[in-house]
DNA sequence: AGGCAAATCAAACTATCGTTCGGTTTAAAA
DNA sequence: TTTTAAACCGAACGATAGTTTGATTTGCCT
């Protein structure tokens, strides 16, 4: 008889076991994919090629390819968020807002451009279909940036009339982008949260 | 006998024909597709369905899919370089870097959520394979922008030691996503150019 | 009216996609 | 050695993609 539904992680929310796993090989593989090729070129032939099996035998460790990507989004998004929040809980109560900037743009920026920066690329490539499913997700990212930001507006660390909801979506939309200006300027991950922290605050130092 | 190439503009580099041609419908209903639905969705024959036709008579107009494509691509960013040299030349030589960002940031935004701003949106949701194709003209509207800031620094109008390699793409990154955050937040195009203006010349107001 | 080219259609072709499934290998338990 | 289940293969299926092609319609010119 066939063995479906075996050999996957006992449940989801068990402590995560450290073992490489040949489920996230094929994340790994499909994810890379994406990123390079784009999505039309994420085949379930070209994802099994490239862990050296063939087509059919992904559905031993899947159920869909739908269920392949759905994954890559989830655990891209949620390991950005337990990031951030574990910092955000990490720093002193009485850090300044440039502080908790600083470390907030440190953590998304080394998600973007770190050695497991992948699967954060992955989204950009996706039919608009999928991008919906982690919205949730992503809102409740952002969600934290909100806060960051609400909370120097009520301690009077940044003017007031801000209206977070277009800035916190600008800063962010910038932010995305920094692996297109790091190759573009070949400068440095601290660089560029030096850049994008410094703008922020203070602007380009125009005289009006 | 066949008619093959016929019926298109005479020459690619002539004077623009104002009428609305069958091909103009072909490529706004594909464009319309791809933004709506992604890439994937685009299908010659959901295409053809939008412009009332059949899947093979859009061949009669276009040699290939990416034939569609690739002009929607180069249709849209051509059209915005345009409008952007054309509203810089028309500025008064006197004109302080404030007004000038204003006007160009003014053009951006109304190109992304104006009418014709379908083929804007198209760019992101297409393969890599397609987009690299269009590098070189988005280069060469980047220029633009870098233009404009390494003027405001050269006359003083900005501080200097700004690298502007990161500046141009961690501006236009930001304000690429103007259509998300005027739907997330309800803003007006004027609104958001508002505050991309004063957030880029003067940050957030932070106290340091 | 008749002709002729532009424009469209209907139908098929080839390629490839995600997916299924019965059989085959592999390797540890018995 | 035999058993057994996990893991994978090989080959196919149905669906749909882009594209081709010969026939057909449409509308202007004479």
């Amino acid at each position: 008889m066939k063995a479906r539904d075996a050999g996957r992680p006992v449940a989801a929310g068990s402590a995560t076991t450290k073992q490489r796993t040949i489920r996230d090989e094929i994340l790994d593989a499909a994810a890379e994919i994406i990123v390079r090729e784009g999505y039309d070129a994420c085949t379930m032939r070209a994802v099994a090629a490239l862990v050296d099996m063939k087509a059919g035998s992904l559905y031993y460790h899947f159920r869909s390819k739908d269920e392949i990507v759905e994954e890559i989004l989830n655990q891209g998004i949620e390991t950005l968020y337990a990031r951030l929040a574990e910092t955000m809980r990490g720093l002193p109560k009485e850090a300044s807002f440039a502080d908790r900037l600083a470390a907030a743009v440190g953590v998304h920026v080394s998600s973007l451009v770190g050695k497991d920066s992948t699967y954060m690329h992955v989204y950009e490539h996706l039919p608009p279909i999928i991008k919906r499913r982690s919205r949730k997700m992503r809102e409740k990212y952002a969600q934290l940036w909100h806060d960051l930001f609400a909370g120097a507006v009520a301690s009077g660390e940044a003017a007031n009339g801000q209206d977070l909801h277009l800035l916190v979506p600008y800063f962010l939309g910038g932010l995305n982008r920094v692996p297109e200006w790091m190759r573009a300027s070949g400068a440095s991950s601290d660089q560029v949260a030096a850049l994008a922290i410094t703008t922020l605050l203070d602007g380009i130092g125009a005289k009006r």
